[in-house]
DNA sequence: CGAACTGCATTTTTT
DNA sequence: ATGCAGTTCG
């Protein structure tokens, strides 16, 4: 059911007026092939949440090829993550019939990268420059503060590098930035800071993530001539999620994009969720000024969600000011009402949809197919305990991810300095893991004599084994591990490199460390340590694969197993599934109070897209809960709903309540008087205007009906595929499946054809 | 150099 | 409440 296509197909109406040589034009509705063959000029595809976006896009490139507007090295398709720069790559050769060669897709960084490589020299830096992840750039930064003389408790280094990257983020370099701006930040030294920093990069011949970008529109700012030649390579620019560019994405690709013209940007301004990693809404909401004679479509039609999703999904995202407008509509006309749901607290919360969970379950409802969707980390805590309880299996997507574990880096680190000897963050991550006795005062040495003589690290240390200057005994380890370095640098052209890192690992006593290691999670490690190995084998070269781990941090774990998907809103977007779990609908915690503080309207606004991002991943049932009382860091806090829920339409929603939170009469915790939060209602705000009547929540029960169903009625089941319906009871059915044979079901599983 | 202690924050995340 | 990071002591 991955397939947005397959809920209701589309109805191929008038005759394509493409030529019978485009049969992919058929799959497209009228809006869709509009946007296709839209290939001249800059074009806007609004679409939205399940319009058929990725089909358009890769359509679109297919198009472009089997047409031979352009040439495969002409196209350049930038994404924002690796697996949407996959899949367009996998879409389009399944569309062509033949993977395409030589094209330019892939995310804006790894194409930054590519671009940076090949005029490294234009920016400062060698080709084979290394490109330092988060945890680099805060060493580094913290080095440097200290140096500086600021206080770190005061200014802690991550703040700073936010800070700075807030700057890389709208394309700003040092000297760009005005001199107020970072007045009020460090003593006034942050600008100061910010130089320094890209000099240091500078010397080490490193790159941060900003800079694949930064240094991009640095060299082409400097060298028109080679600007003119990507212009006229590029004939056709795609971008996939638009809404989510920042200052310097949109500056590289209206460069790029002067040349040709033939930009075609997609993106949903009602699904923009990224402003505080620096998008900038404002570039898809001025696409239409930004680029004189743009063409506008609109993908409206969604494959995705039924009616009252669809329903409850607009009528919350229409209070939003700020946003070009789409009203999405389906032809599907079945289907449930949203719930919306009030419990008593998060343990509830989580039993309740636990409970609810285990009867789709039971009723052929696969697991895969549910998610529960917080808006932040740890609320799927209650979640997971109670899933472990009983006995669901299920993921939870985010956390550390394997490239970034401690021993991943650690491995990493060896590897780098085997291949680029002057990488000194490399160098110092590694000098004394395991444990050598090369301690704090043996590398100030190595640091003075590098600064002193402006060479690397490693440099350094070479030359200081050749002197008195330390200890005997760190002169001899340092030398013995200058020595290893050396011969292991000796067998890269030799050796295959699966076979090397393992070595390296080995003898620099590595793995013997964690092996020695009593730490619970020590073997796990050592499992990862071996993964890493064997991930090796997947590339031609060292360099290769260390270009990957930078660039290409993959996360996507092989989804296949049937279990439960736990995860933020925000990780996802762009993901869809029958069933959607949203808890937590409650003021503070959803809109979060961090965006009620701080950001004004927009971060509010921002809040509300992500809520309509979480009901718009819907298929079938999308189910909003709220709890009265909530634990926050350890306290006890009455809450109130969301005012989200307010702004559902009645017609899209039922609202329930848990049995026995609103008097509805049945045992247990009964009676508005033990449900202070909701009644009493320390203070119930007065825009509330309805949320309060009582009969409102009791009427419906917690099981909200579907559609009444007739005999005769073709219906579709999600495991027992299509069939007939035989009697019906109440909201049982009993059906006559085509394959599976005849079964009684409850209607809610089963959707009209 | 390692272990215990203290203070502190605690949305969202990709590359 | 809890965990993490940074510091301080042995």
């Amino acid at each position: 059911m991955s397939d947005p296509f397959e809920l209701a197909e589309p109805v191929p109406r008038a005759a394509p007026p493409a030529p019978a040589a485009a049969p992919y034009l058929t799959n497209l509705n009228d809006t869709q092939r509009d946007a296709v063959a839209a290939t001249e000029g800059p074009v806007l595809v609004l679409a939205g949440a399940g319009t058929g976006k990725t089909r358009v896009l890769t359509t679109r490139l297919a198009h472009i090829l089997h047409q031979g507007l352009a040439r495969p090295w002409e196209l350049l398709a930038v994404t924002f993550t690796n697996k949407a720069a996959r899949e367009m790559r996998e879409r389009v050769a399944a569309l062509l019939g033949r993977p395409v060669e030589g094209w330019w897709v892939g995310t804006f960084h790894a194409i930054g990268a590519r671009l940076l490589r090949t005029h490294a020299e234009a920016a400062g830096l060698k080709p084979n420059f290394t490109i330092l992840d988060a945890d680099d750039q805060a060493r580094l930064l913290k080095q440097l503060m200290a140096a500086a003389g600021i206080d770190d408790r005061k200014w802690p280094p991550r703040v700073m590098l936010a800070e700075i990257q807030r700057w890389k983020d709208r394309g700003l370099t040092p000297d760009k930035v005005s001199a107020e701006e970072g007045a009020d930040t460090a003593d006034g030294k942050a600008l100061a800071l910010y130089e320094e920093y890209q000099e240091r990069l500078r010397t080490l011949n490193a790159a941060d993530f900003g800079d694949l970008l930064l240094h991009c529109l640095t060299v082409f700012a400097a060298e028109p001539d080679l600007l003119a030649r990507y212009q006229r390579q590029f004939r056709y620019i795609l971008v996939d999620e638009y809404q989510d560019t920042n200052v310097a994405q949109y500056l590289w690709l209206r460069l790029l994009a002067q040349g040709r013209r033939n930009l075609c940007c997609v993106g949903d301004d009602d699904q923009s969720i990224y402003s505080w990693r620096g998008a900038e809404v404002g570039n898809i909401l001025r696409f239409e000024a930004d680029f004189p004679g743009a063409k506008v479509i609109r993908l409206e039609r969604n494959y995705r969600s039924t009616p009252h999703i669809l329903g409850a999904a607009s009528g919350l995202i229409a209070n939003n000011r700020d946003r070009l407008g789409k009203t999405l509509w389906t032809d599907v006309n079945k289907g449930e009402r949203v719930t919306v749901r009030g419990v008593w607290d998060g343990e509830s919360e989580a039993r309740i949809a636990g409970d609810e969970i285990e009867a789709l379950h039971g009723r052929g409802h696969a697991l895969n197919e549910v998610a529960v969707l917080v808006r932040a980390g740890f609320q799927t805590r209650e979640f997971e305990e109670r899933l472990i309880t009983i006995g669901l299996p299920y993921r939870v997507i985010g956390g550390p991810r394997f490239y970034e574990r401690q021993e991943i880096r650690d491995a990493i680190a060896y590897l780098r300095v085997v291949m680029q000897p002057d990488d000194d963050l490399a160098f110092e991550r590694i000098v004394n893991v395991p444990k050598r006795g090369l301690g704090q005062a043996t590398l100030q040495t190595v640091h003075r004599l590098a600064r002193a003589q402006g060479v690397s690290l490693t440099a350094a240390a070479r030359r200081l084994v050749e002197t008195d200057e330390i200890k005997p005994r760190a002169r001899t380890t340092l030398a013995a591990l200058i020595g290893d370095f050396d011969r292991w640098r000796s067998l890269v052209s030799v050796m295959p490199h699966p076979d090397l890192a393992g070595l390296v690992l080995d003898e620099s006593g590595y793995t013997a460390m964690w092996r020695a290691s009593k730490a619970p999670e020590a073997p796990g490690r050592l499992d990862n340590l071996k993964e890493l190995v064997a991930a090796l084998a997947e590339f031609d070269t060292l360099e290769g694969f260390l270009e990957h781990v930078s660039l290409v941090m993959d996360n996507d774990d092989a989804a296949t197993d049937d279990k439960v998907t736990l995860m933020t809103l925000h990780s996802a977007k762009g993901l869809e599934f029958d069933t959607v779990f949203l808890p937590g609908w409650e003021e503070g915690l959803f809109p979060h109070q961090r965006a009620l503080d701080e950001g004004g309207l927009a971060a509010l606004e921002e809040e509300r897209r992500l809520a309509y991002v979480g009901i718009t991943r819907a298929r079938r049932r999308a189910i909003i809960s709220f709890a009265a009382n909530r634990r926050v860091y350890g306290h006890w806090q009455s809450t109130l709903p969301s005012r989200f829920i307010d702004e559902l339409p009645d017609d899209h929603v039922s609202r329930a309540a848990e049995p026995g939170l609103y008097g509805a009469g049945s045992e247990g915790r009964s009676g508005p008087a033990e449900s202070p939060a909701l009644f009493a209602g320390a203070g119930w705000p007065a825009r509330r205007r309805r949320a309060v009547d009582a009969a409102d929540w009791r009427a419906a029960p917690v099981e909200a009906s579907g559609e009444a169903y007739q005999v005769g009625q073709r219906v579709f089941h999600q495991k027992f595929g299509y069939g007939l319906v035989r009697a019906v009871d109440g909201n049982k059915l009993e059906i006559a499946f085509d394959k599976a044979g005849t079964k009684k079901v409850m209607d809610s599983f089963v959707e009209a054809v």
